[in-house]
RNA sequence: UGGGAUAUAGCCAAGUCGGUAAGGCAGCGGACUUUGACUCCGUCAUGCGCAGGUUCGAGUCCUGCUAUCCCAGCCA
């Protein structure tokens, strides 16, 4: 347990809070949130946030809320409510009895609003959305005030009052905050704080017309809910102003602290909601949950488990300069994850035929298997050996280059677990030309375990047994994209070897597996079982490959 | 001179009062090995965006630059 707490680095953010702890501030509570907006799928850089902020509640006592931030019914929906929950529970987080709504506060920041037009902070404004973006300014120069914005409190009241009533139509009248037109930061140019719509809400239907903005209607939520520490991403620095403002305009208390770190960005993946959507949209994945997606279902499907997303989230540190976080990382959290918790079997994807032609023809012996011989706890299993097997086509070389050291003709290999051949032909088919078996001779005396022989051998080769193995699908994936530059203005561009689909031979073990159950495959990776398998038909999805010095060493040479 | 932020190795990142550059991933070299995996050992920044300055001493302080990111939704 100590060595998991030791490679958690400490960041910002912690600082921060240790600094308000020494200070006595909030009562020395720690309360966080996390507020994502349900209008899709949340991803791994989702991920990030939510380890962060219900980590830092339970590394300090604290709490932390779900909260949706709902507060655009056209572009929500309860299908993303519902996936949410089941993604962070999944991650492995508890939001206990703080499951909230900002549309739950609807009423609470309708009467702030009123509030603030009492107080000559608010004003109703007549401007079409593109008058108001006309007299925004620039950056670089200041904007110009609308004629309404030096509009009586009474009459404030009584149109915003009636924005609400539905008595207006939409986008033509909205509630602004009185600022500064003429404000460096662009989102103190008097910001609009309440737009009229008559979307129905997935919550509140048809209840409200008129809907508070994000920058509005968040710091609220946060101090209604008593955070402490809001926490979010760095495009929001810009807005922190506009947070205390809208908090400060009448005094309210609490007054929880924004705080902005680096969102994730992974190489060779696109985080982007927009081209994930598009992706699911076009077809060109076969859902949100696709394995090769980077949200939490993909990485579900695919196999992640939340041990390994979370200890990823650990490793990757918080701060505030974007960065691109390379995907080894995530690979090499998965694979540190499985690596003593699921069984090692073998799996061959591309076989070839070998006849053993010294054993007997109707011979059937029975091997004893480690299911990880790191762990030996998890016992053995039993394993058959035939005259005919398989083994990986790549494992055989007619001729080999120097440091190959698997089979080649008149070569000696060990079968794992059973005995060590020798191949003594090659054949072929005679209309291509192609090797289709290969003819070995085994020695009785290398059998495993009890290997009287002496023989040393620099191979070890995985094998099925041609009678008793069982073929299966085996999904392998590339990442999403090459690069993000490989995508084309809105039109995502999948890999094309994104998903390689292959008929291979597995285990007799492997007959009974649910989804999502875990493998390694000896040589080819870590494996889960997808839920697309059916009876007689498994479906291995790879999760991620081992490393492979051989390839390396080919690679090297070439 | 619009404003806001960031800059430490191939990647992420720690570095709180100035005291002589953590850790992880990747890489490289080696040992071990019934899979070339795993494991173990070794290695990997005379230097912290650049240029000056203060100081016995600067990644940390000061001055001036440079590069990159964010902001002109009635999105979040």
């Amino acid at each position: 347990m100590s060595n998991e707490m030791q490679h958690i680095p400490s960041h910002f953010i912690k600082n921060i809070i240790n600094e308000d702890l020494k200070n006595g501030k909030n009562d020395s509570r720690v309360h966080t949130r996390f507020p994502p907006e349900p209008n899709g799928y949340l991803h791994i850089g989702h991920a990030k946030s939510i380890c962060l902020n219900f980590g830092l509640a339970s590394e300090y006592n604290g709490l932390c809320n779900l909260r949706f931030d709902d507060t655009n019914p056209i572009k929500e929906d309860v299908e993303y409510v519902e996936s949410i929950q089941e993604d962070v529970r999944w991650l492995g987080f508890d939001w206990e009895d703080r499951l909230f709504y900002a549309s739950d506060y609807f009423q609470q920041m309708y009467d702030y609003a009123e509030g603030l037009i009492e107080a000559g902070k608010a004003y109703v404004c007549d401007l079409t959305a593109e008058e108001i973006r006309r007299t925004r300014g620039t950056l670089t120069e200041p904007g110009t005030e609308s004629p309404f914005r030096n509009r009586s409190v009474e009459e404030n009241l009584d149109l915003f009052r009636r924005m609400k009533a539905g008595e207006f139509e939409e986008g033509s009248r909205v509630l602004r905050a009185k600022i500064d037109m003429a404000s460096p930061n662009m989102n103190m140019r008097d910001p609009v704080l309440y737009r009229i719509s008559f979307a129905a809400h997935h919550r509140t239907g048809t209840q409200w017309c008129i809907y508070p903005m994000y920058d509005y209607a968040h710091p609220l939520s946060d101090a209604y809910e008593s955070i402490t520490h809001s926490i979010c991403t760095l495009e929001f620095e810009d807005h922190r102003p506009l947070y205390d403002w809208t908090l400060n305009a009448l005094d309210y208390q609490p007054h929880p602290q924004q705080i902005e770190f680096a969102r994730l960005n992974l190489t060779r993946t696109v985080m982007s909601k927009r081209l994930l959507r598009a992706l699911v949209e076009t077809g060109a994945v076969d859902g949100w949950d696709d394995p090769r997606m980077p949200t939490i279902s993909g990485l579900r499907r695919r196999g992640y488990t939340p041990e390994a997303i979370r200890d990823f989230c650990d490793r990757i540190g918080v701060a505030k300069s974007n960065s691109v976080v390379d995907i080894a990382l995530l690979e090499y959290c998965i694979r540190e994850d499985l690596k003593l918790k699921v069984p090692r079997v073998m799996g061959v994807l591309n076989p070839l035929k070998v006849v053993i032609t010294n054993y007997p023809e109707e011979g059937v012996e029975e091997l004893r298997a480690e299911n990880n011989p790191e762990s030996p706890e998890m016992g053995h299993r039993p394993l058959q050996f035939s005259r005919e097997i398989y083994i990986e086509r790549e494992d055989f070389m007619e001729d080999p280059p120097k440091k190959f050291f698997r089979l080649a003709p008149g070569r000696e290999v060990r079968l794992k677990y059973a005995y060590i051949i020798q191949c003594e032909a090659v054949i072929r088919d005679e209309a291509t030309g192609e090797i289709v078996e290969l003819h070995c001779t085994y020695d009785p005396d290398t059998r495993s375990g009890e290997d009287k022989s002496g023989k040393k051998v620099k191979g070890t080769l995985h094998w099925v047994s041609a009678e008793h193995g069982i073929p299966a699908e085996v999904r392998l994936y590339d990442h999403l994209y090459l690069d993000e530059s490989e995508t084309e203005g809105d039109e995502p561009v999948l890999n094309p070897d994104s998903r390689i689909k292959l008929s291979a031979m597995v285990e007799p073990c492997l007959q009974k597996t649910v989804a999502g159950e875990h493998f390694q495959f000896l040589r080819h990776g870590y494996f889960s079982v997808d839920p697309d398998s059916q009876e007689g038909r498994i479906v291995f999805n790879r999760i991620v490959s081992l490393r492979d010095t051989w390839a390396k060493i080919q690679k090297a040479e070439k």
